[in-house]
DNA sequence: AGTACCACCTGACGGC
DNA sequence: TGCCGTCAGGTGGTAC
């Protein structure tokens, strides 16, 4: 699940769901699911601590703890946020529970432990210390095209570098490369200026339709690789069959009669 | 610089 | 039913 679009998703439903709201006590589950932080320092910053703003830079979600600094939760490949009411049950693989003042509860979760929490007093070192890319969907055009160009390899697996971009993942990857029409070996070199342009373009609109048709719990448009991402399946444009190959070793499908290579 | 492979984890699925 | 290999939306380290 969590690529840029599910982890915006994860961001709107903390405002909705704990903004403003006090912790009243945690409990660290999985410990060693932990970055830099000690156990010890996770719960001092957590407990007591208001949740007064949350922010997203790609895939990591960030919760602010007053003047204690943030929170930032990365969900690996099966990271989950839930709200649990009170009286409800500890969902499975819950990794940190912090219940609310009103014993409300926020619940994270991940079943392979691929996630990680961590603490940090400010979003922007957090981001430069990882040397993350700028966000895919906040970066302008010039940004985009400065980040992409000093690339000489294949499409897909720069626009799934966390350092060149952060927030695309290999889903949303297939999609930008299906949606513009690229093959996802395309050597990034070989793209003219306006064709990056294009891509930047591809971006913006497959991720904000991600993000709105995941907020109403809408299907993904019938236009779209993703609904059809398996090998066979016919392309949603009419003619071609879904091809799979291996890209920086993850699975990568596209339709060869539709996605030129240069 | 770019790419391939491994490790970290767990669960689902298909073949035998 | 059980065992085994493979796969899964991520990332970091290492080795070419």
């Amino acid at each position: 699940m969590p690529e840029l679009p599910d982890v915006e998703i994860f961001r709107r439903q903390v405002t909705a769901w704990v903004l403003n709201r006090r912790i009243r006590s945690i409990e660290e589950l999985s410990p060693e699911m932990l970055g830099t932080a000690s156990p010890a320092e996770l719960r001092d910053a957590l407990e007591g601590a208001t949740l007064e703003d949350t922010a997203r830079h790609g895939k990591h979600l960030f919760v602010r703890l007053d003047e204690r600094g943030w929170l930032a939760l990365h969900f690996g490949m099966t990271g989950d946020l839930l709200h649990v009411e009170p009286g409800g049950r500890r969902p499975p693989n819950a990794r940190l529970l912090l219940e609310m003042d009103d014993g409300d509860r926020l619940a994270y979760t991940d079943v392979r432990k691929l996630g990680r929490m961590d603490l940090t007093l400010d979003v922007g070192s957090f981001v430069a210390r990882r040397r993350l890319g700028p966000d895919a969907l906040d970066a302008s055009r010039k940004t985009f095209a400065e980040a992409l160009a000093i690339r000489r390899g294949a499409l897909k697996p720069a626009l799934m570098n966390q350092r060149v971009l952060a927030g695309v993942g290999n889903l949303y990857a297939d999609e930008i490369c299906f949606q513009a029409r690229l093959d996802p070996r395309t050597r990034i070199d070989r793209l003219e200026p306006g064709e990056i342009g294009s891509l930047h373009g591809v971006v913006k609109r497959v991720l904000r339709t991600a993000i709105e048709r995941t907020a109403n719990a809408s299907a993904l448009p019938r236009t779209w690789l993703l609904p059809r991402r398996g090998e066979g399946e016919t392309c949603p444009r009419g003619d071609g069959r879904i091809e799979r190959t291996r890209l920086g070793s993850r699975s990568t499908y596209f339709c060869p009669s539709c996605q030129g290579r240069r």
